[in-house]
DNA sequence: CGCGGTTTTGAACTAAGTCAAAAACCGTGG
DNA sequence: CCACGGTTTTTGACTTAGTTCAAAACCGCG
């Protein structure tokens, strides 16, 4: 996911633009409003969604510390089709569009490891886009755990690094919260994952992989 | 869809490699299969989709002439994520990755429209997420149909440019055959649509788009 | 004319969503 | 240290959208 690691650029940016503190539960940019720029995130947690209906989203992607998010605001038209929201206080570095764009426009190594991203990005949507059209409710919060460990690792005491409220693991997994309870149940029933309050770990990845997949290259 | 549109490279490309020729039901590659290179669709209709279990699967796309397809072997691993079947029989342009990948190092400007073109892939998958975990299967459809009237056109009998088996359609949708075909009853009997063997029109957008949304960039 | 593939319909079934209401948990301020 | 109010968590009962299965009817075509 760390499509700029080779790349100094970002720290350039780091240096220079001002950085923004965000807390807990504020809505960095929102679905539908004017695409500003990109952010690069310092510290904390994001998560970026998408809503639908009354009280229904979709969560498409937590971000973490040293990746970027807002660029799906580049492209056709700069409106930001998802919405940012804080879980974790974090600081960011905004970059503007403008200057953004300038920078790919010149900068061609950037441009390819922007691009490489991308089409990354484009597989694992595509690939969550069989899941919650094929997979049943059980497959998709077993994929949606197994990501979690693989992206935000695991403790020494084997909790994954990153707790969540389950409302959010539940709107990743496409699902609603009851529902994401009750699999989760199972799950535990079954020796595949255990949990302590907002602490998940995965006791029996074989297991997990049956109900999810294999071709996961998230995972 | 056509990021190319402004690129000389690809008219440089349709005369200077072989062109190839596939027909109706044949796959050109298959999800799992080593990605070799790229096509550049001259003639015909392909589809883009994924597969999961036994007889499911989802079609991401439908390309058509003036398209590239395959592109999304690129990138990390260099696998086809996907499975590309000829709906209507096709002749198509190959590019090996190797010169693909050499000219996007090279070509800056293609680069870029590349990139372009893959936020709004990006962007599009991501909405298609939402709606197939959020919307229902009316709304769906409702979607299916919108975005075939504006990617293929309608006739002058005003009938879409494009005819598709409802096992397709459905495909697309993300539901089954059977229920793809009750629901399109109901948008016949709520005159929004007509069906006339696998041709389809709309008659009124505006219903349509009530159980779609106004937020699809293909609409 | 008959055969293979669609289309159409009905009925049964089930996975998952919805609603509602305890119970547990948690910070915070007295 | 406890009580309080609000948010999560946990459960049960119920509803329903959508799938599955199975069997007609239909259709184009060799």
């Amino acid at each position: 996911m760390c499509w700029y690691s080779t790349s100094e650029w970002m720290e350039k940016i780091a240096a220079k633009k001002q950085t923004l503190a965000f807390k807990k539960g504020e809505v960095i940019f929102k679905e539908g409003s004017p695409a500003t720029g990109i952010y690069f995130l310092l510290e904390g947690i994001v998560k970026v969604h998408k809503h639908w209906g009354e009280n229904k989203d979709l969560i498409l992607h937590f971000s973490k510390p040293g990746e970027l998010f807002g660029y799906r605001g580049l492209g056709d038209d700069t409106i930001y089709p998802v919405t940012a929201t804080v879980l974790e206080h974090c600081t960011a570095c905004f970059v503007p569009m403008d200057f953004f764009n300038e920078t790919l426009r010149i900068n061609h190594e950037l441009t390819l490891q922007f691009l490489r991203f991308h089409l990354n990005e484009l597989k694992y949507a595509e690939l969550r886009m069989r899941n919650l059209a094929l997979m049943d409710v059980k497959g998709r919060i077993a994929d949606a755990i197994l990501m979690l460990e693989k992206r935000f690792g695991k403790r020494d005491d084997g909790f994954i690094g990153l707790q969540l409220k389950r409302q959010d693991l539940a709107a990743y997994a496409g699902t609603t919260y009851e529902t994401f309870f009750r699999m989760v149940n199972e799950l535990i029933k079954e020796d595949a994952i255990a949990v302590k309050g907002k602490q998940f770990s995965i006791l029996n990845h074989q297991k997990l992989a049956q109900y999810g997949r294999v071709d996961n290259p998230l995972l």
